[in-house]
DNA sequence: GCCGGTTTGAAGCCCCGCGCAACAAATCCC
DNA sequence: GGGATTTGTTGCGCGGGGCTTCAAACCGGC
């Protein structure tokens, strides 16, 4: 079987599930592997040594397991295998380097007084990745970089079609990225990517049909995670809620007209509403605790109408849960079951009888986290080929 | 590898490639086969005798293709294996046979003058299987039952949640047919499995984004296929586009107050309109083409409301292409390019620049050649273990 | 503290499944 | 009719995972 098609087809698959696994659920005894995978110790044995030969996990000593038998030891994804995860915003660029294990050992956030140019973000992370290359991550083997993009990114090949508080159009980002640090870069809508830290790590762990709505100070941004994979849709342009028109069922809930849905659910009008000129979310989600009844109102009217967005994607994608983040968590936080209970009268029973809702669990981390996960998909799918190659 | 999980996935991967091309192509020589898969072609000629051994395939002598070297054989899917499609609507039951070579050797539709029970339509599918094993269908190897329910169809087991039309609530179907005939019987919306049909034959073939939109004398439905497969969501009831309320950019547009989408966009409406009170589709199409003005503004009217509801879908998926079927293919049809236009007007551009929307294109086979598909999926996914069983 | 029971690692062997090379067969073209 | 070309056929090799056997490391009980 030298055609790599086929023979190392099964070994690659091999390799990549057992990376995932340590990548995903932490360390993980030889022995648990066996089981999660089915595969027969022996051949464990020999595909954990072919990927710490490849530097990707490491093993360790056994827990003290305190249970019969010989223990068997722990294998952990390599800490130094790293990718650096980047997400420019308006008024800041962060930046991270995330590890294979999922710690994330440095951070920094760049205010910015002005708007950041794609040229100037490149620059930008070339020069940390630089820096942090001489000091904290000198040990560190950084295998790519993932952009979280508040705009539309065409998956094929990371250009940002449209950016719009960035100012961005048709910006090949992801190459000049990848041109300044000399890393393989990818790019990726924020939502999309914050949908995937969810899904792996936060409120949507275990399930595999995901509808995940963001709600930022610029708008309202979705990701779709079907059969436990991102959904990119044709040109990588999936999720756009906020720029959906809105069913409304009563006329008086409607301020703008023939607006979409951000202009409707938005958290200016949130801000405006509790008398609040700019606030972080925490402070918001308490002024709309503390909220008087204008406020109150105006949260409600904003729920009815999320709820009816949230039944028609429902009807049309029949997730096993929803999960909101940002503002949208905020107006939901107030009362979840209320809101499903408004969600469900308007959708087919069936649909939505086991639907979940939840608000987001990760907070700031998750667009880092989302974008590393992207910067390690390639190593992910193929362990052997991709740690050849860097 | 005496294990299936792992030596024979490569066997049963590589014999469901086979044969899923060859039920998806047509016939094709295993020359071809050879490029198709990649595979070598001494590994093609012992699949391909595997395949015959089990009764799946036949080989025919070579076309004569006048091209230079040796010819290769023909390799077409055997036509004796048979699938029973059936489609119980509110005027009709439609039962059908059909071949794992696409053909439908027998069809017949008993026309109702009441409702149909889930019993009644599982005791007169079993009768027309019976018969046609004593007669058409003497040689053939009937493999499954694939019904295509209007209505809520739980994945997991195939109970009819709930079809309004026929008046089935929680109704198991799929197990009352398998009892009756003795056949492994499979279960799914009619929609979903139209979009199948049009996905793998039809209108949609060759794109692997679709939402399709079928509009009926009941209501509208819908079907997504996602990454070429199709989308059934936590419980199988995805596509419920109908039920969704409708974005309508303009007030005088609405009809019907918080009603949904096929409130405002229905049959009924158009029927009423053109001043006919019942009609076929192409009679409908006639009519409309024909249409005066008061009748044109109310096919305007709900294609306006129509884009909306495609603007929105196609901001939350981005698919390459939308499909629409029945009434809404008539609608459409009127100016489709124009649909297109309206529909691009309301999305952002990315996400429809190379957006295609198309009519349907398989007529009334669409839902028994989805059924049948459905009934086939187990044996095109495991040859080996579906042929051995049956 | 030793010994049986239990679980798992380690090493050697086997077998399945596919690729490959060499040869044969069937066609086209000159 | 003979060379070129393409493909079927056959026998062999090899990669990769399973299985078996043995050894190692833990627990518990006496």
């Amino acid at each position: 079987m030298s055609d790599p098609s086929a023979a190392e087809g099964v070994r690659q698959r091999n390799l990549a599930r057992l990376l995932r696994l340590v990548h995903l659920e932490g360390p993980l005894s030889r022995a648990r592997l066996t089981e999660s995978t089915g595969l027969n110790r022996s051949t464990i044995a020999d595909l954990v040594a072919e990927l710490v030969r490849e530097g990707l996990v490491e093993e360790r000593a056994p827990d003290p397991s305190h249970r019969v038998g010989r223990p068997s030891p722990v294998v952990v994804a390599d800490p130094r295998v790293t990718a650096i995860a980047a997400n420019p915003e308006v008024d800041a660029l962060t930046i991270a380097a995330v590890g294979l294990d999922r710690g994330i050992p440095i951070r920094e956030r760049i205010e910015l007084d002005h708007l950041l140019s794609p040229e100037e973000a490149a620059r930008l992370i070339a020069e940390r990745v630089e820096s942090w290359r001489a000091g904290e991550l000198a040990d560190a083997r950084i295998v790519g970089v993932g952009l979280a993009v508040p705009g539309l990114v065409r998956a094929a090949d990371g250009l940002v079609r449209n950016a719009p508080h960035l100012r961005w159009a048709d910006a090949p980002v992801r190459d000049l990225v990848a041109d300044a640090t000399g890393l393989p870069t990818v790019a990726g809508n924020d939502a999309t990517l914050g949908a995937i830290a969810e899904h792996l790590f936060g409120a949507a762990a275990g399930f595999d049909d995901v509808i995940y709505l963001n709600g930022g100070a610029s708008g309202i941004g979705g990701g779709l995670i079907v059969h436990g994979q991102p959904l990119l849709g044709a040109g990588g342009y999936t999720g756009e809620f906020g720029q959906n028109r809105p069913g409304i069922a009563s006329a008086t809930d409607r301020r703008a007209d023939d607006g979409v849905l951000e202009d409707e659910v938005s958290r200016a009008r949130l801000l405006a509403a509790v008398g609040l000129h700019t606030a972080d979310e925490p402070a918001l989600a308490a002024a709309v605790a503390a909220a008087g009844p204008t406020a109150a109102e105006e949260v409600a009217r904003q729920r009815r109408i999320l709820s009816t967005a949230l039944a028609n994607a429902v009807n049309a994608l029949n997730p096993s849960i929803v999960v909101l983040g940002g503002f949208l968590a905020t107006i939901a936080a107030v009362d979840v079951p209320g809101l499903g209970a408004m969600v469900q009268e308007q959708t087919m029973s069936a649909t939505s009888e086991e639907l979940l809702i939840r608000v987001a669990s990760l907070a700031e981390d998750r667009l880092l986290i989302g974008a590393a996960e992207a910067a390690f998909a390639e190593l992910l799918r193929d362990p052997g080929g991709a740690a050849a190659r860097s």
